[in-house]
DNA sequence: ACGGAAATTAAGGCTTTTTTAAGACTTTTT
DNA sequence: AAAAAGTCTTAAAAAAGCCTTAATTTCCGT
């Protein structure tokens, strides 16, 4: 069963969610500070993380930058209703959804389910179709109708990342993250550049359909 | 629990199926061609089909072509070779994945689940609805109606902001506080700015209603 | 009708994205 | 082992999009 851990300094909440978890059949890991927190994830391999945003110390954004530096884990930020930080930032620092408080259980249970099978169902899947290109993920080949389209390994990687939640809007951390896996931050820039050259091999093959979406200040995207 | 539908011709893979399956704990129908899978398909409703290609009388691929013109129904087909043309063509046909002969039991199961969870999952999505605008939180999307209401950034989060509580009254100050983080005092009329144009883009694809209100000499909120 | 508040418009400046090209690096071929 | 082909990253300039400012007009309440 996943392994999930919580990040909570309130008392109250932090076995609410202890209980409800566990009861739930997740195993459970609990943290009352960021820094903690820090320790548990370089010392474990979690599944899950659920971060609060306010905590004594090191603040939940910090914690989620700097944890999204080493490993890339899901991560569902609780969020009191006045914060400043905005959703936006959040995403971009490396979040994969959040949650505001005060929050219905069913809903967060929901939302934890999402993130787990976003990994598995990455797993099985064979193929990903999006308009007329098609990946076949286990051969690593792209087809625009019957037409190879020929990607590197990164392009091929990126598009997949895309086409895997075709609506759902990648910042270039996540794909960072989904593409490079830790072990480098380059140039924000590099993702742009690939971009650019995917666009312009699908182009090739397909001018009159838009695939990729700019999302601007925030990422990219499926067009719909 | 889900309903299976398998269509398989061979004595030996049908009833090993079938017992798999059902062993699972899923409800299975068996078929051995492709007329009485249409049969079937026509009388009852499946949660997902397993279809062979190689079939007497109908081929698999009209069963799946003629099936999906219904009913779209999840489908994993089962290959005898490799073929990557008919590949291809079955995932425009309506194939959702695709299997391999002689294929692995554990993976078989993986893919079904995947399938099966598909469909649920597609719920988890939060979203603020006033009269006919929807935004997408999570994929900084606008909809009024179906057509996409294109903001930025900045115009997303103003709109999120007064779309949370339609009845609140905010003050500029407040919704610098939201939008911006208090990091940043400008001009009152920034915030004017990005009302006009929300409102103009809103118009445009709804001109007979209204959406923001001024309150004189406060702020603004939803329109009743 | 007046003064203050809000709306609108256009323009400049700023940030982000796109594109291009070149060099470094990898892999494949000979 | 060297050459060739292909790929990735960096850099820099061009383009596009967005935000703010400023100036003007319109609106509202008294």
């Amino acid at each position: 069963m996943a392994k999930i851990l919580i990040v909570e300094d309130d008392n109250h909440i932090h076995s609410l969610l202890l209980e409800i978890l566990t009861q739930e059949g997740y195993e459970v890991q609990g943290a009352y500070s960021g820094t903690e927190a820090l320790l548990y994830i370089n010392q474990n391999d979690y599944d899950l993380v659920l971060l609060d945003l306010m905590l004594p110390g090191k603040s939940g954004m910090e914690v989620l930058t700097e944890m999204h530096e080493k490993k890339a884990i899901p991560t569902i930020v609780l969020t009191a209703i006045d914060n400043k930080e905005s959703t936006i930032e959040l995403l971009r620092a490396g979040a994969s959804d959040y949650l505001t408080k005060p929050f219905n259980t069913g809903e967060l249970l929901v939302r934890i389910e999402v993130q787990l099978r976003q990994q598995e169902a990455s797993y099985a899947k064979s193929t990903l179709v999006f308009k007329n290109v098609l990946l076949d993920l286990h051969q690593f080949e792209g087809f625009i109708g019957d037409h190879p389209l020929s990607l590197s390994k990164r392009e091929f990687a990126i598009l997949k990342c895309l086409m895997e939640n075709p609506k759902r809007v990648y910042t270039k951390n996540n794909l960072y993250q989904q593409v490079w896996g830790d072990e480098f931050y380059g140039d924000e820039n590099t993702i742009n550049v690939h971009i650019s050259k995917i666009r312009s091999k699908i182009a090739k093959l397909d001018p009159n359909n838009e695939y990729i979406q700019t999302v601007w200040g925030i990422g990219f995207k499926m067009v719909e």
